[in-house]
DNA sequence: GATAATCTTGCAAACCTATGCAAGAGTGAG
DNA sequence: CTCACTCTTGCATAGGTTTGCAAGATTATC
């Protein structure tokens, strides 16, 4: 009885043939007599179809593959869990690479990837060179950019509006009456770091401000930290704009624990993302939300759209996302 | 060029038949002329085998589920990622399930990982069924628990030593000076909530102490901020120790933010796990480590010594973890 | 140089399912 | 009852790989 339990099995004992219970099974038409007989000898014995055999005939795997590389930033777990649900929904399942390299690395789990003939690649905050792009057009794998845009790149992506967003959160910082404003920037290599750097300046120009000084963070806790104490000892910020929630959280822990700073009182902290932790009573960060249920979907939308059409337009999505006013900086008065 | 290439294609182009193609890339014996050839060949097309067809007739996806239950709890997608690296050296890749319940949809999910012939199941804390053992002992596959148990069973797991672990956290609390002691325990339908409590109440007892009250927190913030509550106010507890960082947070934030109680002035507060959160400079967690690398590498040496050998023994695992001091609970005065 | 032993290699079957094709069964109209 | 038509079903093939088998090529032994 250890022995798999093939459509062959199960078409001998319901008395049909082998492509009956197959058709049972995929759905295409059968009569109602034999959909029955096949269905309570499959349940006899156990019988679920084999998805490889099923992928390697039809050429869909019903796998996607989904690359991220910041898993201890909470907004990816979170991410991930959603997608997750919402693909299952759809029938398909998540094969997970994680990848901090930028490089070589990514080429390899992309050369992986490929080898399980997923039938989708989603890529969560990676740096994709052109060449993966090409190696996916040609091998006919439909490949979106989740939180992560490309510049000038005609594929599929789908992001927050980081220049709304990072515009929004530089109007509330002047209105709040600050005089100095810093920001301490996500990684400058990956486009959502400028476009919220460059969102911010030029939002503070129109505010009738403009930014004191910038430091890449590079998404990283201890380099934001040292930001921080750059910005505020060097150049007397009174309010900081952090690239993203992961990195405010280190900043907020260096200014208040080490530099004995009060946030807000002294410094604003501003924040991006609204990870769940940003709620919680240490940090009650304000933040920009992005709305990851709603990236969420429109990802998978957008990639289940790739996979039946070839040609589906590959449109860059952007979610505007609101900004989620806490305590952790100076809120402006009403007038 | 849009289809795909072939071990046939490539035979063909190096002038030797397909299956010499295939032993090339399955590692089997072949001459260094035809290997050369081959490999040449295939680099030329850009040829990769594919896994789907390999794992139809191997009966070897290379294919690993991880069924995981708490994503927000920053312990797992820690585990996940060193999970995800471990296997990935030895040729496996995860697909991943999320799962809140525990009833019916964990038995879909198994059902779903079975339709994609995982070779192997990792269960991170989630509860397993009898039904759901014996359906993986039946179909062959390999199941291993990661961090949580299994009540008499034969099962192949790997946790943390929880009863020596929150044994240790009793012994500090105590030689901490502490006369009221508490507990807010992980779920009590988890064994790991279970020995934690078990470990600790005894704990206790052997250092002269007793254990005033415990409360069953869920693994759920908002159930451990209310029993921190109840814990202080209505059982004047001076130390609580909580059944995992998780809810640690959520009580801190509570006894701080809301009821205004220092810690670890008024209350100490003692974790478990020690996620990467907890050296965080707004917690400062005192928490007992698991060590989780040692725990990954337990879980993935075992799982593949059960598929390598369907009948390697199912051991479980315990790891020993140390208590990581840090500010959250007054410390023991040297003597 | 002849024979035995070991490597290599190609052929063909197998893994499990989906699907085009043609034949059979069933339905309705006249 | 016959004819035309639609549904259902089985046969056989395909999808891309691994692997047992036997034959051919190479090496070793004396």
């Amino acid at each position: 009885m250890k022995g798999k339990v093939t459509s062959f099995d199960v078409a001998q004992r319901a008395g049909v043939s082998q492509s009956a219970v197959s058709r049972v099974f995929s759905g295409a038409s059968a009569s109602k007599a034999t959909q029955d007989k096949v269905r309570s000898a499959a349940d006899a014995l156990g019988y679920r179809p084999n998805r490889l055999a099923r992928g390697l005939i039809t050429g869909r795997s019903k796998i996607i593959g989904l690359v991220v590389a910041y898993l201890d930033n909470q907004f990816y777990p979170d991410a991930l869990e959603r997608l997750s649900n919402v693909l299952k929904e759809q029938g398909y399942h998540i094969l997970i690479f994680t990848t901090k390299g930028r490089g070589e690395e990514v080429k390899q789990t992309f050369d992986q990837l490929m080898d399980y003939q997923v039938d989708g690649i989603i890529a969560a905050s990676v740096g994709i060179s052109d060449e993966l792009t090409n190696k996916c057009a040609a091998a006919g794998i439909p490949l979106v950019l989740f939180n992560r845009g490309q510049r000038g790149g005609a594929l599929a992506q789908v992001t927050s509006d980081n220049l709304q967003g990072a515009a929004k959160i530089a109007s509330f910082l002047v209105k709040g009456g600050h005089r100095r404003i810093g920001h301490i920037s996500g990684w400058m290599g990956s486009i959502t770091g400028q476009e919220r750097a460059q969102g911010f300046a030029s939002g503070l120009q129109e505010a009738g401000s403009e930014l004191v000084h910038q430091i890449d963070g590079m998404y990283r806790r201890d380099t934001a930290a040292e930001a921080a104490e750059t910005l505020v000892s060097e150049h007397g910020c009174d309010a900081i704009f952090v690239g993203n929630d992961h990195m405010a959280f280190a900043v907020m822990d260096h200014l208040r624990g080490v530099m004995k700073i009060s946030v807000p009182n002294d410094v604003s902290i501003v924040g991006y993302d609204d990870v769940s932790m940003a709620a919680w009573g240490a940090y009650e960060l304000t933040t920009l939300r992005q709305p990851v249920n709603r990236m969420v979907h429109a990802t998978v939308d957008t990639l289940l759209a790739m996979i039946e059409d070839a040609d589906a337009s590959a449109g860059q999505i952007t979610i505007d996302g609101p900004l989620v006013v806490r305590t952790s900086a100076k809120v402006p008065k009403e007038n």
